[in-house]
DNA sequence: CAATAAGCGAGACGGTACGTCGTGTCTTAGC
DNA sequence: GCTAAGACACGACGTACCGTCTCGCTTATTG
C-alpha cells in the first residue's frame, strides 16, 4: 500500500503542493487518540478532524471511508494497544500461562476492550478491501505467538507438522472474543486453555 | 416475594390497551428476513418497521436501538443460521472432524457470513445490558459442542477435570472470527485445530 | 304499522351508554384553560386529554379534529374573551371611541392575542364546515356592533340602507388584525378609524 | 450599524464555502410553486426540500422551520398573489370600486385564498421575530391602497390629516378576513364600505 | 335481574413529519 | 493544487403527534 502510493507520487512528480504528510499521521494520531475513549460508534469523521486540526476532504483524500481510517489505525499499531509479552524461557507451557495471565490483567482493561470493539466493528464490512487487509493482517500477538510456537517446534518441544496458524487460533481467538464481550476468562478456564493444547502439541507418545 | 410481585401485578392491572405480541415477532421476523440479504450497515429501523408493517415507535417501545433489534433477532434464532449438525459416534475426533468439514462447506456462504457480521456489527455496543446478554448467549454451536464433550467426558473419552467452556472456546472461536473475515478455513487448519484440542484432552497416559 | 315505526324509534333511541356530557364540556374547559397559556401549535390534543381527565377517543368521538375542538371552545364563548362593552348612550361616534378605547387597553393582552390566534389557526383549515361556521358566526363584538348600528340606524343618527355588515367589518376586522400581529394600534390610528366611519354614515347634508 | 457589520464580516473573513444564494431561491420558489396547489399543513419541509432540489438541512440553514420559509416566500412576493390593480383617476371612490369589484372577481379563487391562509398559518406564530416581519411589512394592496390615498389627499380629493394606515386598514382588513373564510362578499356590501369611507374622508362640508 | 350494547380512561397501534446529525462531495479563500 | 473551513444533497435517526384500535370497566336500556 505504502510502497503503491509512493509510486504515484514518484510518477505525478510533484505537480502542486504535495500531499502532507505531516496531516495522514496528525488523523491516524487523532483517531488513536480519541479510540482510547469513545466507541467506534460515536466517533464520526468531523471529530476526528477537528481533534486532527485537519479539513474533512484531507481525510477523504487518503481514505474511503471512517473504517478505513480506524482500522489503518489500528492495524498500523498508532495506539496502546501493543498488548502483553511473551516470554521464550524454553517452557512453552509456563510462557503460555504467563502470556494468559497478563492477557487477563492487562488487556481486559476499558480501552483496550473499547478499541477492540472498535477494530472489529470497522473490520466488519462487507467489503472485499477490508476482508482482505483483515485477513492478512496479524493482529494482536498473533505474530508474537506464531514466533513463540516456530521457536518452540525448532527446539522440539512440539511435535512437527502442525499448522501453527490454527493452533494460534486455538489459543488467541478465544481470547479476543472475551475481549469483544468484555468479560474476562477465569483462571481455571485460561489453564484448561493453555493445557489442552500444549498437551495437543506434545511429541508423540510423551507423558504428562 | 410471590405476594408482591401479585401485588405489583394486581396494582398496574392492565391499564390501556396491551402491547401487541404479534407486532413484536413481527418485527423480529422482518428483521430476520432481512438480515438474510442486508448488511447490518444498510439495515434501516425504517426499512424493518416497513417490512414488519409496524410503526417505527412501536420497534422503539420494545428495544432501544437498531441493534437491541437485530441482537434479539440472531440471538433468539428466528433465523437459519442453525449451523451444522455435530454428530455423537463416540469418535470424539472423528465427530469434530465432520463438524468442521460440514462447518465449512455450509456454514462459509455469504448469508451466514452477512449475518454473523451482523450480529457482532450488533453486538460491539458499550453497553452493558449487551455484553450480559451476550456473555450469557450460547451462540452458534457453542451449546452442540459443550454437550458434546461432556458426552466424551461422562464415557470417559476424555480426562476429566477440563474446563469445557474453555475447550470449546478453543474449538469454536476460530471458526467464529473466520466467519467474520469471510475467509473459510483450509482442510490441513481445521484438522490441526481438532488434532491438537482431541490429543490435549486425551487420559493422561494414552497413546496415539 | 305505526307500532312498527315505534319500535324502529326505540331501536335507534340509545343503546348502551349514553354519551358523557360531563366529558363533553370537561373537554372544552380543559381546552379553554390551556389556550389562555400556550399557542395552539403546542397544544395537542393528548394534552387536552389529560387536562380533561378524558381519554383520546372520548375527544375524537365528539370532535373531528384539534381545530374543531378549539374552534368550538372559543366560539362558544368557553373563555373570558369577552372583549369590551360597546356603550350605547345615542352618541355614536363617542360610543365608539370608548370602545376603541377599551378595546385597545383591555384586548391587546398576551391571554388575548394568544387565544384571536389559535382561533385562526383553528380557523384556517381548507375545510367547507369550518368555513360555513366562521363565516356565520360572530366573532368578538361582531354581534354587539351590529347592534349598535341598527340602535343608531333606527334613531336616525346615521342614513338608512348601508349595509351594516359592510360598517361593522370596517370598523372591527382593522382591530382583530392588529390583535393577530400583535401590535396594539395608536391613538390616532384608531380616533381616524371611527372618525371616518361616523362620518361616512352620518345623514346626507349633515355638516360636521 | 454599517460600520460594525463590516468589521464582523471582516472579522470572519469567508470561512469556508459561502452559503448558496442560489439554493436559498430555489427554496422560495418551490415553496411559492407548491402553495398553490397545497394548504399549509399539507405543506411539508421534505417535500420543499424535494421540489427545490435541496437538501432539507439547508432549509434549516436558512430559516427556523416551515413557517419561517412560508411567511419570507409570500411576503417576498415570489407568488403571483400580487392582487389587482388600483387605478388612479382622480376619481376616487370610482377607482376604490374598480378596485374592490376586481378584488372580488379576481382574488376569491382557491389558489389566491389557499395562499392567505398559508400566509396566516404561518404567520399566527407565538414569536417576536415573525411579528415584527408581520407588522412591518404592507401585505396585499396596502401599498397601493396607502399610495393612492395620498395621491387623492395632495390633490384635495379627501381631508387631509386623517392617519391613512388606518383607513387603508378599513378598507383592506374586510378584504382580508373575506379571503380567509373564503366567502367573497357581495356587491352591495363592497359599495357600502368605499362609499362610508369615501364619505367620510371628504372635505369638510362637502354635500355629497 | 341478567344480558347486551355503547361509552368510558388508558395507552399501544400504524403512520407521518419533525428537526438533528452524519456521510461523502463540492466550493470558497489562502498559501 | 493542496490546505482548513464549512455549506451542500442525501438520508437515517429517535421523538412527537395524529387519529384508530383494543383493553378492562362502567352505565344505561331491554328482554
Amino acid at each position: 500500500m505504502l510502497a503503491m502510493a509512493d509510486q504515484v507520487q514518484a510518477e505525478s512528480r510533484q505537480r502542486g503542493r504535495p500531499r502532507s504528510e505531516a496531516s495522514h499521521q496528525a488523523v491516524l494520531e487523532a483517531t488513536a487518540r480519541l479510540l482510547c475513549s469513545i466507541p467506534y460508534e460515536d466517533l464520526t469523521v468531523e471529530r476526528i478532524a477537528a481533534e486532527a486540526g485537519v479539513g474533512k476532504q484531507t481525510i477523504y483524500r487518503w481514505w474511503k471511508n471512517k473504517a478505513a481510517v480506524v482500522l489503518e489505525t489500528l492495524v498500523t499499531g498508532q495506539t496502546d494497544m501493543e498488548l502483553v509479552d511473551l516470554p521464550d524461557t524454553g517452557d512453552l507451557r509456563a510462557d503460555l500461562l504467563t502470556w494468559t495471565k497478563s492477557m487477563i490483567s492487562e488487556a481486559f482493561t476499558p480501552s483496550t476492550i473499547s478499541m477492540a470493539r472498535s477494530l472489529v466493528a470497522a473490520g466488519v464490512q462487507e467489503d472485499p478491501a477490508t476482508e482482505e487487509l483483515l485477513s492478512g493482517a496479524a493482529f494482536w500477538d498473533t505474530g508474537r505467538l506464531v514466533q513463540r510456537l516456530r521457536s518452540a517446534e525448532e527446539r522440539g518441544e512440539i511435535r512437527p507438522g502442525a499448522d501453527l496458524a490454527a493452533v494460534t487460533a486455538a489459543l488467541g481467538d478465544p481470547f479476543i472474543l472475551r475481549l469483544l464481550v468484555g468479560q474476562p476468562p477465569g483462571e481455571r478456564w485460561a489453564q484448561t486453555l493453555v493445557d489442552v493444547v500444549v498437551r495437543g502439541l506434545q511429541p508423540q507418545g510423551a507423558s504428562d
